[in-house]
DNA sequence: GCAAATTAATGATTTATTCAAG
DNA sequence: CTTGAATAAATCATTAATTTGC
């Protein structure tokens, strides 16, 4: 039990972070050079070999393909349900480069408090929900609906920054590898 | 009436995708601002709703973490066999295991509220909201508010939260998916 | 091939911590 | 020290994936 010797190998977090950032920077199919330098530097956080890097790769793009193909069989089943479905790229997960690139965070620049509206709706739904006693703003016992205030139409800009990148730029062996039934373009 | 009765939210790959870009890039917890519009964009590929969106950042973050977790303590273990283990990006994907910290949701000053109840226990709160009941389209049952924030009456200047700066003044549990070793001491 | 049974993922709730304000 | 706000951790619960016996 403690050291099986030549078992199989068994990944380092860090070796493990490492590959996983490679795939995610669009590395599919490494050459058997790429395999080697790769396994080089792996094996300076634990023993590797090439094969096993190349088996990784091998697994690893076989399970996001094999994961996407769930999505996309689920997503069949909830056009069922009528969805408008506008464009998108559905493309293969591959994502995003590793390099800096666009940090779109909303840049809120604060302030925009809620209009008054909000919060007026919230606390109706509140009332009715517990049938408040409290003499004013008695917030011990809430009606658990933050939910609502989410679910109110934005009356407000609502520009719906420009929050959704997905620059999928990589793709590359995903969408063209031996079979490549990856496709997008659902609707 | 084919009306799925589907009791919770089942994510189309497209808000899938979309959501795990936006972790990738650095989302946590977005704000509840951020929540509405998020859930504003994903609604275009699919019923949702803010709470899904939350829980789902929730949720992820959670997971994340975890598997996180899963490899340092596996790390250690193969410690033992006695790997040089250099410094690398072994770093934060988001926290740090044992240390959770800071949260930055300024309130509003609500200054008065009711004092009347002095020695009120909060699992006295907890109790009180527990109770469920309807099955099915229930929010009922929530018990934390951050959104209170939102509603309060009183709209006062409410300039809460920078909540989400790009320039990241106070880095909480963001930690985009660069390098830049933020690597806290783990030996 | 197919459903019932089992297992794995993951959405949704609840409970415990943490920090700050009073 | 008490309490409100926020959230992380733990747990519950349901859906899907897989296995299994026919």
């Amino acid at each position: 039990m403690p050291q099986s010797p030549s078992t199989r190998w068994c990944p380092t977090p860090e070796q493990l972070m490492i590959l996983e950032e490679m795939y995610r920077s669009g590395v599919r199919t490494p050459s058997a050079q790429q395999i080697q330098q790769i396994a080089a530097h792996l094996s300076n956080y634990g023993r590797i070999e090439g094969k096993n890097v190349f088996y990784w790769f091998q697994n690893h793009k076989a399970r996001e393909r094999q994961k996407l193909r769930r999505r996309l069989s689920r997503h069949y089943q909830l056009l069922c349900s009528g969805h408008s479905l506008p464009h998108h790229q559905l493309c293969c997960m591959q994502d995003v480069p590793a390099f800096p690139h666009s940090h779109h965070h909303a840049t809120p620049t604060h302030s925009h408090h809620l209009e008054s509206n909000g919060g007026l709706n919230l606390l109706e739904k509140m009332e009715i929900n517990n049938a408040k006693e409290a003499p004013e703003t008695n917030y011990e016992t809430f009606g658990h609906e933050w939910t609502s205030v989410m679910m109110l139409p934005n009356h407000r800009s609502l520009r719906t920054l420009d929050l959704f990148p997905t620059t999928s730029t990589g793709l590359k062996d995903e969408c063209a590898t031996s079979n490549s039934s990856c496709s997008t373009s659902i609707n």
